[in-house]
RNA sequence: GGCCUCGUAGCUCAACUGGAUAGAGCAGCUGACUUCUAAUCAGCAGGUUUCAGGUUCGAGUCCUGACGGGGUCACCA
């Protein structure tokens, strides 16, 4: 659909190749839009030509607009010359069949771009407490990429890995056991994620308790004494020292360690209630996903995964790629790469988590057939990636160059890091139902919506508030590390996701008014288009290459912004003309299109971020 | 400290990868509903793009350095 613009790159360079004698390919043309203070739609920057061409900018453009007006008048119709930018200004009747174009386009105009499967990662939650707006944004990230990779063609696995095991599940089920009396999220009607997380805090505390009467013990006096920096002041000494407390001294710290012990070994009655437990925290998991829209095609678990990757140290070794040293620890030299040395198996052969990783990526593409892997993972780890990546090309995987880390910031509040310990952690449930809320405040205060069912009703709150929520972490750029003001997120007004959903819902007004009344289809006699219809004609063109942009440099924050500018040129053509009662019946059918056109690509677009959009709002 | 990364309006974010007078939203002020949904539109105000150099026709964008924030450098995951 962009022949149109096609069309211009060749005329362009076919001017070039007459006026000046110079061969240069249409596709090296860049075409940017006019800015809106001038007159034309397109802008051709001349400056790049001034140097083999021996000409000022102005004599360039003027030349060549000069051509283009005589020679291509179907293609331009006048220009402009504004120092070296050449303004293109375009022949009605070329927005009539770009928009013929765009309506009858295959997939919105999306281009198929490849059909190599990938397999994308965006959930890896640990299942000692329940999942907080950091997970949100990962899964959110990660749902909306695998949407637009399916988009140009790709056939996606949606995959969670569960990190349902170690240390800290061990913590929560010694706490359960000590103070638990019993307590299931039956008995106490907590959701099961939140009732692990009650008894991870749980174990916390009592461990805090009991660190704080061992340093007044003497055994911790004596270690107070010893220590390296006697300058060091007490409570910060033992801030430092808590790690080793616990693997030392702490009864709890022992008692959690011999919980783990067991599980490894396959302890029955560890393991039962290891399993009770985790489930618990997955039918919790399970409602957020569902309260979230995003569904799962594969899951993994790190207790089936956590042993593998042994072979391929063994493959490494024999290759060379890897060295034993004297301990009998194996490691990784990647310092020709810019990278460091690296651990893989400990000294005990045990393995750690690069050894699983590199395992659980090749057990991945043997069992999905997946050549791509993209990791949507938050950006504390991009080292680990790195090497990770690094390594895997090392050993000439046949997945090597498909393997991609979607590194996210951090979400702040606006007071800072979201600390546990100062209980600043916002809960995705906790946050969900807020944003429902609010929207259901907002919406009794307006008074719409009082003749449809309850049912249906909340339904509606619940898609506009999901999709407040939704934009407001989608539409920054995935790498930024971003600031969730929990006020900001929930408004409706503005670059928001309801101000997007409006767009959709008036025009869909529009057309429950039409009812079964006959539209004239032909548009042609109108001829004089609106300024703000050219400017949503020329968004929409746009939309193939936003969604092809957005899968190749993945991000969903392209999409997010795609469907903000639309609106925004919808809600300016609504205001500026009137559709229903327009000037002519042909104005009217063509205004009905464009509007037509818009609710789909705008649907369309919202559902790559994993949005839905009501009817009514 | 080494490496990585970010720094744009009071706040939250854009800026088509080097193009015109750096754009939106929120917050503030002013106007527009008997009209196709005002969850909207129009306007005002708000900037030395952290600072200092450099590269060139042209720099928020590239290079060097400084300052400031964050991350990471475990036989943790």
């Amino acid at each position: 659909m962009v022949d149109y613009l096609a069309e211009l790159k060749t005329s362009i360079a076919d001017g070039l190749n007459s006026v000046f004698e110079y061969k240069i390919d249409a596709s090296e043309i860049h075409l940017a839009e006019t800015k809106k203070e001038f007159q034309g739609a397109y802008t051709l920057v001349v400056f790049p030509f001034t140097r083999t061409l021996r000409k000022k900018p102005v004599e360039i453009a003027e030349q060549l607009g000069s051509w283009l007006q005589d020679n291509r008048p179907q293609v331009v119709q006048g220009y402009n010359v504004v120092k070296g930018f050449l303004n293109i200004e375009v022949p009605h009747h070329f927005w009539h069949s770009v928009l013929a174009q765009i309506y009858e386009a295959e997939h919105h105009g999306i281009p198929t771009m490849d059909s190599t499967k990938v397999m994308v990662e965006f959930a890896s939650p640990n299942t000692n407490k329940p999942l907080h707006l950091g997970h949100i944004r990962n899964i959110l990230l990660g749902w909306s990429m695998s949407k637009i990779l399916e988009a140009v063609g790709h056939p996606v696995c949606k995959t969670q890995i569960v990190n349902d095991r170690g240390i800290a599940i061990c913590k929560s089920m010694l706490a359960w056991k000590l103070y638990g009396d019993n307590e299931t999220p039956e008995t106490s009607s907590i959701k099961g994620d939140h009732l692990v997380g009650k008894y991870y805090r749980k174990f916390n505390e009592a461990l805090q308790e009991e660190y704080l009467k061992w340093q007044s013990s003497e055994e911790g006096i004596r270690i107070y004494k010893d220590r390296d920096n006697q300058a060091l002041p007490g409570d910060q000494f033992f801030k430092q020292y808590k790690n080793q407390y616990f693997n030392q001294y702490s009864r709890l710290g022992h008692e959690a360690r011999e919980m783990l012990l067991h599980w490894e070994e396959g302890d029955t009655d560890v393991r039962a209630l290891w399993e009770r437990m985790n489930g618990w925290v997955y039918d919790g998991f399970n409602t957020t996903y569902e309260n979230l829209g995003v569904t799962f095609d594969k899951l993994y678990y790190e207790s089936e995964t956590y042993l593998l990757g042994k072979d391929i140290v063994q493959q490494g070794l024999d290759s060379g790629d890897f060295y034993r040293a004297d301990d009998g620890s194996v490691w990784v030299d990647l310092e020709d790469r810019g990278l460091d040395k690296k651990i893989l198996l400990r000294s005990d052969g045990t393995s750690v988590y690069m050894t699983q990783d590199l395992g659980t990526a090749k057990m991945r593409y043997r069992e999905l057939g997946a050549k791509r892997m993209i990791y949507v993972v938050g950006d504390e780890q991009d080292y680990h990636f790195q090497v990770l990546f690094e390594i895997v090309k090392k050993l000439k995987e046949p997945y090597a160059d498909g393997l991609y880390h979607l590194s996210y910031g951090m979400v702040d509040l606006p007071t800072g890091r979201m600390k546990s310990r100062e209980g600043t952690v916002v809960d995705a449930d906790d946050l969900i139902a807020e944003v429902i809320q609010e929207v259901r405040h907002a919406a009794i205060e307006r008074g719409e919506l009082e003749d449809i069912s309850q049912s249906e009703r909340e339904n509606i709150y619940r898609q506009i508030g999901l999709a407040a929520l939704k934009f407001f972490l989608l539409k920054v750029n995935a790498k930024k590390r971003m600031v969730f003001d929990p006020k900001e997120s929930v408004d409706l007004q503005g670059q928001t996701g309801p101000y997007i959903q409006n767009a959709f819902v008036r025009i869909k007004s529009i057309r429950r008014k039409l009812q079964e009344e006959d539209i004239d289809l032909d548009t042609s006699s109108y001829q004089q288009l609106d300024p703000s219809e050219i400017d949503l004609i020329k968004s929409l063109m746009t939309y193939g290459e936003t969604v092809a942009k957005a899968a190749t440099t993945h991000e969903p924050s392209l999409i997010a912004s795609f469907a903000y500018e639309l609106s925004k040129k919808f809600h300016k053509f609504y205001h500026d003309v009137s559709i229903l009662k327009a000037e002519s019946d042909s104005a009217r059918a063509f205004r009905l299109q464009l509007s037509d056109h818009v609710a789909t690509v705008l649907e369309h677009a919202m559902f790559l971020l994993g949005i839905e959009m009501p009817v009514r709002m």
